[in-house]
DNA sequence: ATTCATGTTGTGAT
DNA sequence: TATCACAACATGAA
């Protein structure tokens, strides 16, 4: 579920309910969940993995981790971390983190981050790459404050698509690769959105829990790579690695 | 049946 | 003080 394209889906699923008043709410949420009761939502929008509901002097964050859930005006059988009723339907959250975020959200969030948003700013990303270039790319990725909104497969699939070795550090990386992979962060984010939409994401996969490759045919490598240790599909022969000046 | 994973945060140790 | 390793949460797929 939950990279950013797919908070985007549930974002726009959610929309029915802005501007509608909350009616009840209820859920095993520890928070002071019922100060939602009788507000009305301003918007409802999205920041990299997270969905947000904004009201006047507030908003509410929910984040669905790894394996969070959530239906719209159709019940599951597990108690809702969540539940918010309005005069047209209801939704409900399941196994996520909820958070309230007080004060004004555009200062909340460096917004231009966010690899879904109208606003990304692939030059700041850019720059911001640049100003790390010990960090491996594989992590940089992962890096929410870099690409808010991607998550493993994200980056599995673009570094493939550039042709980059994930374990290249961002300062050996030629000018003109970091300005690739920056810019099939953003466009194979929305590719996924499309095919996720179209419930033909997994069918699209190039190296995401594959085997061999689709270009050279060789077999992918799997590792756990980087700070971050996470899954790392990769074609040994076609993801270049860059030499470093150091050896 | 068991293990693992599209993710983040908090805690306690070093 | 800073960094780090680990636990915790939750659920479906292999």
């Amino acid at each position: 579920m939950p990279e950013g394209p797919s908070i985007v889906i549930l974002r726009d699923e959610a929309s029915i309910f802005a501007l509608k008043t909350i009616r009840s709410v209820s859920g095993n949420s520890k928070l002071d969940i019922e100060r939602m009761r009788g507000r009305r939502v301003v918007a409802i929008r999205s920041y990299g993995k997270q969905l947000l509901f904004q009201f006047t002097n507030f908003s509410m964050r929910i984040h669905l981790l790894m394996f969070g859930s959530y239906r719209i005006n159709e019940e599951k059988p597990a108690s809702p971390r969540l539940r918010l009723e309005f005069d047209n339907g209801f939704i409900n959250f399941y196994g996520c983190s909820v958070k309230f975020i007080e004060g004004n959200l555009e200062e909340a969030f460096e917004w231009a981050a966010d690899v879904m948003a109208d606003c990304w700013n692939p030059i700041k990303a850019r720059r911001k790459l640049r100003a790390q270039p010990g960090t491996q790319i594989c992590d940089a990725l992962l890096d929410q404050n870099l690409f808010a909104g991607v998550g493993n497969i994200i980056k599995n699939e673009v570094l493939f698509r550039a042709l980059v070795h994930p374990e290249n550090r961002i300062g050996d990386l030629p000018a003109r690769k970091v300005a690739e992979v920056v810019r099939e962060a953003r466009q194979y984010s929305f590719q996924f959105l499309e095919w996720k939409r179209a419930y033909v994401l997994k069918k699209h996969w190039l190296v995401y829990k594959k085997k061999t490759c689709p270009r050279c045919a060789g077999r992918l490598t799997l590792a756990h790579l980087g700070n971050s240790q996470r899954r790392t599909f990769f074609c040994p022969r076609c993801q270049v690695k860059f030499p470093g000046n150091s050896g």
